[in-house]
DNA sequence: TAGTGGTCTAGACCACCAC
DNA sequence: TGGTGGTCTAGACCACTAT
């Protein structure tokens, strides 16, 4: 093959502000090409790419190269694949998720669903959750230091997936300590009625403090699957734990599709910000 | 090459709980098994995998095949490679940032950095910042919005890499209206003595109320550059705009290295939870 | 059926690291 | 110097989608 190795295709755009050098991979500057033109607004979120074939005869290089500068993309989030139809740039739909009063809505409570669907009913959105299940596992050392139990204790797991507008959203599980399972009826493989923080709260163990952990992380094979999450889409994982005046109650912990989701947190006097418009 | 495709290296492991079916890509089951043995114990965390050779033999397969399945664990944050070197089982080492009071400690100020030292002091690090740069920008539309500015309109931002143990940590960038600026003293290429936050309350913009946004990414290529990422791992991206009684004074954002950081919030009455050795 | 991306092979040469 | 991962080629066949 008569090739012109790394010439024409590139020219005025390898050496632009603030990247590619002329000696980097040929792969790497397919892939920051194309970047440039998505940013640009070249290629337009929602748009078709050209094909593999398409791409490899525009830079003159073997398909395997074309796939190699797809695959840096696909793992940046910008651009998602599917067999048989081609690869098209992603377009981000942004829900908010309001930690900080999202579960002390008093609203017709139906186990944790309540705060969930009163967020996105203000946000305009049909919200539906899916695949109850109540589960009885024994405590990982993560679970034990933080709901103060030995690790192998018995907790009941109450999980849930949250759907909005027939796509999937979040995952969540919050365990609760066997006694205090006992005591509120917990376990039940059913919705609680009022919602189990008010099941709680009426035998003593009122919520009064919450240590909410954020961090984030690839998605494991099964939350990818789960949540329909593509290549190059990051988990947002949130993890609650709540506290009576005594001793730890529950730990929620939620996995959020990174590239749907936002956690918001309102702290202090937001009076000017409510002015404005700002409180959704 | 006499190959008995897709048989020996996978009995017994294949079909194991979660996962696997008979009929998956080779890349992806190699790419399974590998997965369970870091996730058993088998390979542990900082240990070397068996080289791309030794795998192509073990498993009967082509060596891209083998990269291929490398590249999926790659992409989960699980493993990560080195030319010349090898391929070992990453290891994680969380640091914790206490957003609801870690800008509001009265200690030794100095810039924005104040808060930061604090927070590492606690956990037995050492904090350092590096390449503070002040720069005036215009607004983008997202910046305007929650400044309460026209879009276009300049804006000073103060920005600083974080590091702890010779680490990258977080890039840090805060936003001020040009006004405010102005009256407060911010257009100066140093640290501002005493702390921003002081300088704004000396001129009467005293914060009062936070919004806090948090959302989950991959990194864009200089991102991953200055914060030393590698394959697969996300950032964890943090917007604080504050407020006075009468308008919005500060936009900070900060990119976390998301492998190695975690976002905490303490709200309400953690009577409990400290006396339990929580508050660190 | 034609065209797309998905998987896989069997080589090759290069850049970096430890010895 | 030998071994490692990094890049790249030039094919092949398959699975899925559109028409």
């Amino acid at each position: 093959m008569g090739r012109s190795r790394g010439m024409a295709p590139f020219v005025g755009t390898t050496s632009r502000g603030g990247g590619m050098a002329q000696s980097d991979p040929l792969y790497q500057r397919i892939a920051s090409d194309l970047r440039d033109q998505i940013r640009t607004g070249a290629i337009k979120a929602g748009d078709r790419l050209p094909t593999e074939v398409e791409l490899r005869e525009q830079y003159d290089v073997s398909r395997n190269t074309v796939r190699l500068a797809l695959g840096v993309l696909q793992n940046e989030g910008m651009i998602s694949s599917t067999q048989g139809k081609g690869t098209v740039v992603r377009e981000q739909v942004m829900l908010t998720y309001h930690a900080a009063w999202a579960e002390s809505r008093d609203r017709h409570a139906s186990d944790q669903t309540d705060a969930f669907y009163a967020e996105m009913r203000d946000q305009g959105r049909k919200g539906e959750y899916r695949d109850f299940e109540m589960r009885i596992k024994p405590a990982t050392p993560e679970l034990a230091a933080r709901l103060h139990v030995d690790e192998g204790d018995s907790l009941v797991s109450r999980a849930i997936s949250r759907f909005v507008d027939g796509q999937p959203f979040s995952l969540q599980d919050s365990y609760y300590p066997m006694d205090i399972s006992q005591e509120c009826g917990l376990l039940t493989p059913h919705d609680v009625p009022g919602g189990v923080i008010r099941a709680l709260a009426a035998k003593g163990h009122t919520e009064i403090g919450y240590v909410d952990e954020l961090t984030t992380r690839m998605p494991r094979p099964d939350e990818a699957r789960k949540l329909g999450l593509s290549q190059g889409t990051p988990v947002l994982v949130y993890v609650r734990t709540t506290y009576s005046d005594k001793r730890p109650l529950r730990l929620t912990l939620t996995i959020f599709a990174g590239d749907r989701n936002r956690v918001v947190y309102e702290l202090g006097d937001l009076t000017a910000y409510a002015e404005n418009g700002g409180a959704s």
